[in-house]
DNA sequence: GCTGAAATACGTTTTTATACGTAGCGGTTT
DNA sequence: AAACCGCTACGTATAAAAACGTATTTCAGC
């Protein structure tokens, strides 16, 4: 049987230090390859191959999400695993559209990680029972994702919004009127379907959008 | 020269165990504790003995700053690294008050664990570069930290406000009047330095009182 | 018994946010 | 050319939050 080989992308370098040390000692696993970020991941995956990615959700300059249908489309062969901070149904299913086919909680023991590397290398899926129990409790929604349908825009006025900006001081910043930022927010509200500001940080901080 | 004990308290399995297998690696370091909260890290210390204690801030059941206070009561010469995801300066400043003499980002890497492993052994103290970054770029603040002297009432009120409840709603679940939630409102956003809903779900999550 | 902090509650005012509507402009896709 | 989408902008209305103030009760610590 052939050595698996891992890439590992997370933007916390002792995280990731450790997942490391942790595979190398085990014999079925060959090369270990690192990137801080979905960018560096992808652009990795160009000139290297890997079984199986490791990917944080959470991550700067590119996200999980968008990391994984990337690597699929430079790499179809690759298997990916989420690696999330947080058990959220959103997630799970931004994932699975991503074409992801194992999902881990950052809390998970090491003992997941293993059985979820070989499960996925032999053509199983696999998810950490938190989140499972998580799926169930939640009656299904209707749809995917979220975080993808936010345009630019949004995504920026989202951000200021969780930095404390009221619309008005956003307006001035943008050099835009503020009627028109009330109507982002409106429809950032819809879209990310939450009910007040709260709600809103929450979202982009669960998303990755906001890095705190 | 004694190997050096270590108590590690993190929240997140994974990074616990990878961290371990990378300290364990190191020769003068010996026996490795692990706990998954600060009350955890705290009862045992009670009946065991470490020199250094890597505390990860942000913790269920008990934060990283009341665990280091705590933990100086029961073992005084115990020296405290604090972990932190979050270059934040009150932190840093809430975490001097606690007695801690480290200070590591979780994206630092292993051989600056290893770097203020040994400072804080030899009676130095370490700082994350990133933080001492951080502190230098903004101007002192008058005073030391915030998140403890929140009442119950108030975190109790905190964590709603921050699930997207009104005040209103907060008023009607608790059995108060809509105007007592206002007061706890204004007295939460003065406590915390916030000026509105958006910071003051930041400082919560920022404070590890709000597990997302 | 006094003191102080916490929790409770109310009044008033201004500023923001939320919610519903409409609509023009510029670009891309079909 | 038509359809769609993102961005812009406005009108109106209500709800909520924020910013001042005051005041009573209760309970712990001195």
């Amino acid at each position: 049987m052939n050595k698996i080989t891992i890439y590992i992308a997370d933007d916390h370098s002792l995280f990731r230090e450790g997942l490391k040390m942790l595979l190398s000692n085990l014999a079925y696993i060959g090369e270990i390859y690192e990137a801080e970020n979905g960018r560096q991941f992808t652009e990795g995956l160009k000139s290297r191959v890997a079984d199986i990615a490791l990917l944080d959700i959470e991550m700067p300059e590119m996200n999980g999400i968008e990391a994984a249908k990337l690597a699929r489309k430079i790499c179809p062969g690759i298997k990916i695993i989420a690696l999330s901070m947080y058990s959220d149904e959103n997630y799970y299913l931004s994932m699975i559209e991503a074409g992801a086919c194992g999902f881990l909680l950052k809390n998970s023991s090491f003992q997941e990680v293993e059985k979820a590397i070989t499960d996925v290398y032999n053509d199983k899926s696999y998810i950490s029972i938190e989140i499972l129990n998580n799926i169930l409790k939640h009656p299904a929604k209707t749809s995917g994702s979220l975080i993808e349908d936010l345009s630019e825009r949004e995504t920026e006025i989202l951000l200021l919004i969780c930095k404390g900006f009221t619309n008005n001081e956003i307006a001035e910043k943008l050099n835009l009127s503020k009627r028109t930022v009330d109507k982002h927010r409106e429809n950032l509200l819809l879209k990310t379907q939450s009910k007040n500001t709260a709600n809103l940080v929450i979202f982009t901080i669960k998303n990755g959008l906001l890095k705190i």
